[in-house]
RNA sequence: GCCGCUAUCGUCUAGGGGACUAGGACGCCGGAUUCUCAGUCCGGAAACCGGGGUUCGAAUCCCCGUAGCGGUACCA
């Protein structure tokens, strides 16, 4: 197989996009294919340099490589020239100075059942339009759907060059995929309607077309086209907002596409083996953060610590130093997201910002009594470790005669300044004996006053 | 308007005529884990869009309707 992703540089990588690249890379990975990258910028308007980069950043982020490319569709011109002066030589295609305004009069006395017919006119820089019959029918043999068939006489001689020359995407696309050899177009749905044109073009061309598979499009979770009002739409935002390129991918996969036993956790390279084209689902999906989110957690938790170091020290843009070993050691079981770590380790890089919330709500009645019994258990303590701590603290509670919470939260809102942390022994051990001891010093202090 | 696609729990899906009292996952609700939150474990509620056919039998096949979506540009 060879298939190719195409993206047209308007914006940023949407998630519509990303998993429509990870499904063409999955087939071609999938069958020991090839996968070109070619940018649709032939609209001179709307593409420009940073978002070609920014696709080529996320797609690399995302580890979804190509093996050729990316090709520009505007860098093609000449071929695309030389096909069109060959449909007009053949007298598949003509000129025809019709305008929009023009076509809509003629609808409205031909009916709108039928597409426009124009006439050939000697101006050669009038638009270009292909002749489109008024019989048959033109069949996609879709690999998802199966045939679907269009009428021929519903389509209008659709215009495939401006009266400058340049063309236009349909006749670009069916042009590009045919002499770059793409033997599978998998895209969006939204081209389903589009694919007969291309296919007319192909004809006309004498070009045998490509296999195609329309994938179904993804949804908002209120239904509709997802679009940035539905909070991390492109892959940009769903790397600040913490997620990892393997779940996003695990995720993905499964929109639209479910292993036939119903596997939820799957790592990309079984996703490699087990996925095929032809099991795509033919309803539009709706794009679900909670999952991914759920899913990012177990591939967090599962990571080796080496490695969820390193990358929470990229997304936090810190060195991966001792203490945040030690601290992913002890929240990586807790976050479901890399955006998630700092706020539950913060305490340990920095002086303790009290949330006065969590103050009222601990720091009172016997507190200052059981903290200060707690203060003297730890600075006695020799091996101050995990499990020193909790040994030492464990049996507080019993001979204090209080339940545990009421020794451990005035701790933690003494250490960490909030009713919510990591364990709050792992947390005394990696913060230190003096540290620990220091800080809650401070809390007696302040609550003397 | 015209052309086309789609339709199973809130969400992602399994199902491809009898194995369906419709299965799994996320989410939700309840319980357990005698440090918070999270996690983990256990349990629970929750769906075949509507109407006609075909058939001994339909979630599964056909038709109609309804709804959603896409296309209908000298955009991609």
């Amino acid at each position: 197989m060879r298939l190719r992703f195409a993206p047209s540089p308007t914006g940023a990588l949407h998630i519509g996009g990303a998993r429509t690249a990870l499904y063409n890379w999955l087939a071609a990975r999938h069958s020991g294919g090839e996968l070109v990258l070619r940018i649709e910028d032939t609209d001179r308007e709307r593409s420009t340099e940073e978002n070609v980069e920014q696709i080529l950043d996320a797609l690399s982020w995302l580890e979804l490589d190509w093996d050729e490319g990316p090709v520009s569709q505007a860098s093609r011109e000449p071929s695309h020239r030389a096909a069109l002066e060959a449909l007009l030589e053949s007298g598949a295609a003509y000129h025809d100075s019709a305008t929009a305004k023009d076509v809509e009069a003629w609808k409205a006395e031909h009916g709108a059942d039928r597409g426009y017919r124009g006439i050939p006119a000697d101006e050669p820089n009038a638009a270009v339009r292909l002749r489109v019959p008024d019989e048959g029918e033109t069949i996609v043999e879709d690999l998802i759907r199966g045939p679907v068939r269009f009428p021929n006489r519903s389509y209008d001689d659709f215009v495939i060059a401006r009266g400058d020359g340049s063309v236009l995407y349909n006749f670009a696309v069916a042009v590009d995929d045919a002499e770059m050899g793409i033997s599978d177009v998998v895209r969006g749905d939204d081209h389903l309607s589009n694919t007969p044109k291309q296919l007319l073009v192909l004809g006309a061309l004498g070009h045998p077309p490509p296999r195609y598979a329309h994938l179904p499009l993804l949804h908002g979770p209120d239904g509709r086209k997802l679009s940035k009002r539905h909070g991390a739409a492109s892959v940009q935002e769903l790397r600040e907002a913490g997620y990892l390129p393997a779940a996003i991918r695990n995720y993905l996969a499964l929109l639209g596409w479910g292993a036939d036993d119903d596997a939820t956790l799957i790592p990309t390279e079984e996703l490699v083996e087990r996925f095929r084209v032809t099991d795509v689902n033919r309803a539009a999906a709706i794009f679900d953060e909670k999952k991914l989110r759920w899913i990012n957690g177990r591939y967090m938790r599962e990571m080796p610590l080496d490695e969820y170091v390193s990358v929470v020290a990229r997304h936090l843009g810190r060195e991966p130093d001792e203490r945040l070993r030690e601290a992913c050691g002890i929240v990586q079981e807790k976050a479901q997201t890399l955006a998630e770590v700092w706020p539950l380790i913060a305490f340990l890089f920095g002086p303790v910002e009290t949330d006065e919330k969590a103050w009222r709500k601990v720091m009172k009645d016997e507190a200052p009594r059981l903290l200060a019994a707690a203060r003297k258990a730890l600075a006695d303590l020799d091996s101050f470790d995990p499990a020193g701590v909790e040994a030492e603290l464990s049996p507080l509670p019993d001979s204090l005669g209080v339940k545990p919470g009421r020794v451990y939260q005035p701790i933690r809102v003494a250490i960490s300044g909030g009713s919510v942390s990591p364990g709050i022994f792992e947390s005394l051990a990696v913060l230190g004996r003096d540290e620990s001891l220091a800080r809650i010093d401070a809390a007696l202090e302040r609550l003397e006053t």
